[in-house]
DNA sequence: GCCCAGGGCTATG
DNA sequence: CATAGCCATGGG
């Protein structure tokens, strides 16, 4: 349950602290990761990533080690700006997140900003989840769909008109049921989830992306549209029809690569 | 007090 | 299709 694993190009850091996953805490050098009722410790140094509290066969998965990382990178990289994103975030790694949680972390993510989300889960785990240890350090697992019944159980967690979406998905839909989804062909998978009430486009994308393998979907959200527009369109305003078919024409089948990149490289470059 | 935040839904041109 | 107003809550 402890080891180390050798990989390169990896950064831990940009990997968790990008956006793309919700539930890590960091102390000192040593990351504190929080996924459905896992939990466990992780930090790098130089090629290597030391873990505490977890098999290395799941975090091969988690990391997606097994994807063609350099192929990919390659593939996408079709201009300046993603060239700059890339090189700038050497070694960024797209998660495969538990597809229950995902949804759930997305489904709260609609006009919040990313530390109000981590509060939100936070809260929703401490009052629905299971407790869960890691050495002395006491937590709380993710809660499964059947854990999570009314609106009147969740009114800690603060969640706003976002909690009867919560509600809605639990009686809706489970792991299982995502996990079926990566069969279908990417719109078919898209359309499926898009049935759930506060899921539209951008969860959906999200939710496909970060835990369901379907590398082609390229969440857009405020900051990623302001930058396309920008950045590709001369700064003139577009339609999302319009932004869609050029994305996935020009960066192709793994064009949410792409999106996690130009993502992480928008929010920082414009927050100082 | 006002504005905005990893949106979605609904009602309108 | 594209836009506007609304949704609940917290932080700047």
């Amino acid at each position: 349950m402890s080891g180390q694993l050798r990989i390169s190009p990896f950064s831990l850091k940009e990997s968790l602290e990008c956006g793309q996953f919700f539930r890590w805490t960091k102390i000192g050098d040593t990351y504190l990761i929080q996924s459905s009722n896992r939990i466990f410790s992780l930090h790098q140094k130089k090629d290597f990533l030391y873990y505490e509290g977890v098999e290395e066969s799941f975090l091969v998965d988690f990391f997606r080690l097994e994807d063609d990382f350099d192929a990919i990178l390659e593939s996408i990289e079709q201009d300046s700006i993603i060239h700059q994103a890339i090189h700038q975030y050497r070694g960024l790694r797209l998660l495969r997140q538990d597809p229950w949680e995902c949804l759930l972390s997305f489904l709260c993510s609609s006009a919040k900003a990313i530390p109000q989300i981590r509060s939100i889960l936070e809260e929703l785990c401490r009052s629905c989840g299971k407790k869960i240890f890691f050495k002395n350090y006491q937590s709380y697992g993710f809660p499964e769909p059947s854990s999570i019944r009314t609106p009147f159980q969740l009114k800690s967690v603060k969640a706003g008109f976002r909690i009867d979406y919560l509600v809605r998905a639990s009686q809706c839909i489970d792991r299982k049921q995502l996990l079926a989804l990566r069969r279908l062909p990417y719109p078919e998978a898209r359309k499926s989830l898009m049935k759930l009430p506060g899921v539209g486009k951008k969860v959906a994308d999200c939710t496909l992306l970060y835990s369901l393998d379907f590398l082609e979907a390229f969440p857009i959200d405020t900051w990623i549209r302001r930058g396309l527009q920008e950045f590709y369109f001369g700064g003139k305003r577009v339609g999302e029809k319009k932004m869609e078919g050029f994305v996935s024409k020009h960066f192709g089948p793994f064009a949410g690569y792409a999106q996690l990149y130009l993502y992480h490289f928008w929010r920082n470059d414009e927050k100082k």
